[in-house]
DNA sequence: CGAATAGATTGACAGATGTCAATGTATGTC
DNA sequence: GACATACATTGACATCTGTCAATCTATTCG
């Protein structure tokens, strides 16, 4: 019987809806960790301000003042919106530019259906 | 024109889908409240817990064993979970019985979208 | 090459969070 | 009333998290 195997970059597609079965410990960590990129007000906000765009991406150096936060600060949360699989960064030149991962945004959401 | 009264109690039919316009500060805080609840291992497994019983309630002395937790660290994960409106409590005789508030996960959900 | 710029990393610190032993509180039983 | 039981609260502790100033790194342009 094979293994199920888990991606860090992929920490959600693991999951039947929370309500259905019994998460194991392995799936609740998981998607907590999911969770906790979305459990902070900034990162909502940089999340929401890319999303309502209207844009495809947006450069990191438009989202330092909506966001009211330090440099360091907004790279830090950045980091963790990334590492959660729930935007993807892309460098060209000496800009860096956020695109969402909607896939992402829908895993999560059919977890909690 | 009126001032949209948001309650703790009610903290997120406030908010609009995430993707379709930018939080502001105060939806973004209550947001990132009800992410937080969610944003550990055992409070997940506990409603998953919940969830799947098969039953309406599930008592509170039930959810000891499958948690691996103490009792009082149980106790303070099921309060959040209550204060982030995803559980209801009912305390009857000595027993505390749980409920799930499915319509909450699907305002959560809905955020998601 | 050297200077300038965008963003990441580091280090330090305050405050939040998860945990449990000990204790408190409410309810039921004798 | 005295005791037992189920759960909550308190206090203490270690760990995690958000924050910014300072610094580092990579890239572009003269």
């Amino acid at each position: 019987m094979a293994v199920r195997k888990i991606s860090l970059l992929d920490p959600i597609a693991c999951c039947a809806p929370v309500r259905a079965d019994v998460l194991d410990e392995e799936q609740a960590v998981l998607l907590a960790g999911s969770f906790a990129a979305l459990a902070d007000p900034i990162r909502l906000r940089l999340l929401s301000f890319i999303a309502a765009s209207g844009t495809d991406e947006v450069c990191a150096c438009d989202l330092l003042e909506p966001s009211g936060r330090s440099q360091p600060t907004v790279s830090h949360h950045m980091k963790i919106l990334v590492d959660a699989g729930l935007i993807e960064r892309d460098k060209r030149g000496l800009w860096v530019w956020y695109r969402l991962v909607p896939s992402r945004l829908d895993a999560l959401r059919s977890v909690l259906g």
